[in-house]
RNA sequence: GCCGGAGUGGCGGAAUUGGCAGACGCACGGGACUUAAAAUCCCGCGGUGGAUAACACCGUACCGGUUCAAGUCCGGUCUUCGGCACCA
């Protein structure tokens, strides 16, 4: 078969006869099956394209010959930083590279051979999907759950500008090598804080991989304890949040993060200077470092001084960099018995160590111990476990109004301010009267201004646009200016799911009832990198609308699916620099959309991806070559004088169930070695019967059962089978449960766990009928004759083990 | 560093979740067909010993454990990949 024409053949006629369009009449028979769409970074498909988009096709149709109303939706994540970079580079505006990209990228999805229905595509950099992400924004903001507040950025003193993290290359600017600093900038924050608990909780009704349940989990991190003031000499005062106040006697110090702002008001004359000093230093040092626990731990004394609520006791006030502002309050009790960190800092810096637990039994109970003990040095407390000695400390500090229960998490309101030209401009406006006030929905969108200077120069691109920043106050009508930052493009990916299905609607972002009917979405395949950061905001924005009562879902994901990377074939990630990347048009070009993905679902473990070898390339080229002889060798017969004997029932059953099973999995691996298996077979049968007329309906069921990996070439073989069109109006084959029961079944026999015979059993027998069989067979008997049986196992189908001694 | 994965023949990868390790394929070797080649078809293919057999032992990153039985479970180690909040 011409691979290259088949495939132009009948993209051309699915296009004409409209055979992907969404039937929104069949709604209620849906399966919204989505990819994470794709930032139009480089103009072409690359490998992981082919491979995230090609076999979630594979499933699609797979759910469509199955009977559902497929809604399969392509769109691209347009803003971005890559584009705006490249404009700095080039000089080419980020609008015009995109759009470029983006219509090179269309034109080689629709060659891929996916169902897309492109009528239902979207762009995030068009008007009319970034106005309703202003709405989204101001719906948040509504309901407080938009804010500002101060927060640090990368600052590069050299291009003058913010830095994305990426940019960042071991506390350096990647551009001029300048040392990188924190600045503190009013940003605008999403308060996902708010929905931490239900974020943790939803994840247990989820259809989600484990692994990527736990590392939400982790992420939300949620910690149960409490908050304990601490009253300062000088008559402020400072919080911290604990979840072992058990401890507290043993608290020999207090430690504030470096940009705790109480860590300059606290400093006394003397330390200001080496404060200062540190702060300038922590300042430097990126989060992760400041995390690592093999990082050596330095701070200085403020020179104050708190009392420990609990006991009087007179501690020193520190300020190190192990503690993160962002976590916590802030602040800690340091109770260096106990905790490893404060541990190594006391010993350091020569602060006290006094026991506070001790182990209970005779376990080790070196220093620091961190393990549950009970209370000792701790007064009336001693000899309480630790559960409830915290429960007895937090209770006791209630009551003296220095301290109450706390749950705690490690997540972090979502900063979605940046400092860029290119992304969804935040539709907020300040008045020198009125002060921050929202743009009205009506006035949406707030169009991002084309002619603009994103030369970094020190301030965000859109403040040197007169024309942008210059508006009047909705509610005044007085001279206003607008904001100048743009949105995280996360944002515009928090609620795109979303829109697809209703795209066109300019009323509002999307009709609630018609919503209602087409979410959740019920498959969502995308990468694990995406586990955390972009998985919960989506499920953060869905909880939210639903709160608001804009759609009636919480969860916009029932059921996900990573897909693995395809690396070089080196075995590294596919990156320019190391020379290692694989184009997939080369060999497109060569062998045809159809072996490509093919080989794609054949040559990889599709959730574990793996490094890139052409050899199964021609393999697959060959397997399809074959199918196509061996279903013409099938079909030619004109009259079956035999409906398929009973071993290619049994061989066409077992590859239906099999490859339905895998293909629902996700396992396209293991569906197309099925998929060998009866053409093997096949092949097999037509050669040991050539003068017999074999079945016909083994075929088509072949050509059913590949056409959602091999699309086009399963209309051709289809058509040449003289089915009418198309294929995948037809339906998919169902599994004859009864051509698999065979009569007898083989077992093996081992004897003290290792095989030595294999023996027949009829296929029901019980586990008394195989123990009488083995007993009453001569030869099985041999391997333990004379020997003392102790233990006889016998697992039905699986296995049979005689323990002899 | 922290969180989460992964490690199986020469290679890509299977293994119904504790039950025959290596499905399916690649590469390689042998054979059939052919004047020949290509294509196609058939056979073999983890390692060691043994005679090429029968058979035996070893073998799923490494060390130890649980079990009649471990790639799978438990404890520890190494390597590697993803994420760590401004790449998306």
């Amino acid at each position: 078969m011409d691979f290259l024409q088949t495939e132009k053949k009948w993209q051309k006629k699915w296009d004409k006869s409209g055979l992907y369009k969404f039937d929104r009449s069949q709604a209620d028979n849906k399966k919204y099956v989505l990819e994470m769409f794709s930032y139009p970074s480089g103009a072409k498909l690359h490998v992981g394209h082919w491979y995230n988009y090609g076999l979630s096709d594979t499933y699609a149709r797979y759910m469509r010959m199955k009977g559902f109303e497929v809604f399969q939706p392509m769109g691209f994540d347009a803003f971005g930083l890559p584009a705006e970079n490249y404009a700095i580079k080039t000089g080419i505006h980020p609008q015009d590279s995109t759009l470029a990209n983006i219509v090179t990228m269309e034109k080689q999805l629709k060659a891929m051979g996916a169902m897309f229905d492109w009528d239902y595509e979207i762009k995030t950099c068009m008007p009319d999907y970034y106005k309703w992400t202003q709405w989204c924004f101001l719906k948040l903001y509504e309901k407080g759950l938009a804010y500002r507040k101060e927060a640090p950025v990368n600052w590069c003193e050299g291009c003058n500008t913010v830095l994305a993290n990426e940019q960042v290359v071991d506390g350096c600017c990647e551009r001029c090598e300048t040392p990188v600093i924190k600045k503190n900038l009013t940003q605008w924050f999403f308060k996902i804080t708010d929905y931490a608990e239900r974020l943790l909780t939803g994840l247990d009704k989820l259809d989600w991989p484990e692994k990527t349940k736990t590392m939400q989990r982790n992420w939300i991190g949620k910690s149960v304890g409490g908050e304990i003031t601490f009253e300062l000499e000088n008559g402020a005062s400072f919080t911290v949040f604990t979840t072992r106040a058990d401890t507290l006697y043993g608290c020999t110090y207090a430690v504030l993060a470096p940009e705790h702002p109480l860590t300059l008001k606290v400093t006394t004359e003397k330390q200001k200077k080496a404060v200062e000093d540190y702060l300038d230093y922590a300042a430097r040092a990126s989060e992760i470092d400041r995390l690592s626990t093999a990082r050596e731990k330095t701070g200085v004394f403020t020179g104050a001084y708190a009392i420990n609520p609990i006991n009087g006791r007179r501690i020193p006030v520190y300020v190190a960099d192990y503690v993160l502002f962002t976590y916590g309050t802030g602040a800690v009790m340091a109770v260096p018995a106990h905790d490893e960190r404060d541990f190594e800092f006391a010993q350091k810096y020569d602060l006290p160590i006094e026991r506070v637990i001790e182990a209970k039994g005779d376990e080790n109970d070196d220093l620091p111990y961190v393990e549950y003990g009970v209370m000792t040095n701790s007064e009336e407390f001693d000899g309480l476990g630790v559960e409830e000695g915290k429960a007895a400390i937090i209770d006791k500090l209630k009551e003296m109004g220095k301290g109450d229960y706390k749950i705690n998490y490690r997540l972090r309101d979502w900063l979605i301010s940046r400092q860029r030209y290119w992304g969804a401009p935040i539709p907020i406006v300040y008045c020198d009267t009125c002060g921050e006030v929202p743009v009205p929905e009506s006035d949406l969108p707030v169009t991002l201004p084309y002619d603009v200077d994103f030369t970094p120069d020190g301030t965000s691109p859109l403040l040197k646009s007169e024309s942008f920043m210059h508006t009047v106050c909705p509610k005044c009508g007085g001279a206003a200016r607008r904001d100048a930052d743009t949105m995280d493009t996360f944002v515009c990916s928090s609620w795109y799911f979303l829109r697809y299905p209703d795209n066109k609607n300019s009323d509002v972002a999307f009709d609630t009832e018609w919503i209602n009917k087409m979410l959740p979405v019920d498959k969502y395949i995308g990468g694990a990198e995406h586990a955390c950061m972009h998985l919960l905001y989506a499920r953060f924005f869905t909880m939210a609308l639903h709160d608001m009562g804009y759609i009636d879902f919480e969860e916009p994901f029932t059921s996900l699916v990573h897909q693995g990377v395809i690396l070089g074939p080196d075995g590294a990630r596919m990156s320019k620099t190391k020379d290692n990347v694989i184009s997939p048009d080369e060999y497109i070009q060569k062998y045809g959309s159809d072996v490509f993905r093919t080989y794609l679902g054949f040559g990889f473990s599709y959730i574990e991806g793996g490094p890139w070898n052409e050899d199964g390339l021609k393999a697959v080229h060959r397997f399809l070559e074959r199918v196509e002889r061996i279903t013409g060798q099938l079909i030619a017969v004109k009259e079956s004088r035999e409906d398929g004997k009973r071993e290619i029932l049994y061989a066409e059953n077992y590859a239906v169930k099999h490859v339905s099973a895998d293909i629902e999995n996700f396992q396209f691996n293991t569906a197309i070695a099925r998929l060998m298996e009866l053409v093997n077979a096949l092949g097999k049968y037509i050669d040991a019967n050539p003068d017999k007329d074999t079945s016909v309906s083994a075929a088509k069921t072949l050509i059913l059962l590949i056409a959602p990996f091999a699309p086009y070439f399963a209309e051709e073989l289809w058509e040449a089978a003289g089915e009418k069109y198309s294929v995948f109006d037809a339906a998919y084959p169902v599994c004859d449960e009864s051509a698999l029961v065979l009569d007898t079944i083989e077992m093996p026999l081992q004897i003290n766990g290792r095989v030595r015979a294999r023996f027949n059993v009829p296929s029901g027998a019980t586990k008394e009928d195989i123990e009488r069989i083995i007993m009453n067979s001569d030869d099985l008997r041999s391997y333990f004759d004379g020997k003392t049986v102790r233990k006889v196992i016998i697992v039905p189908g699986r296995i049979a083990n005689i323990v002899v001694g």
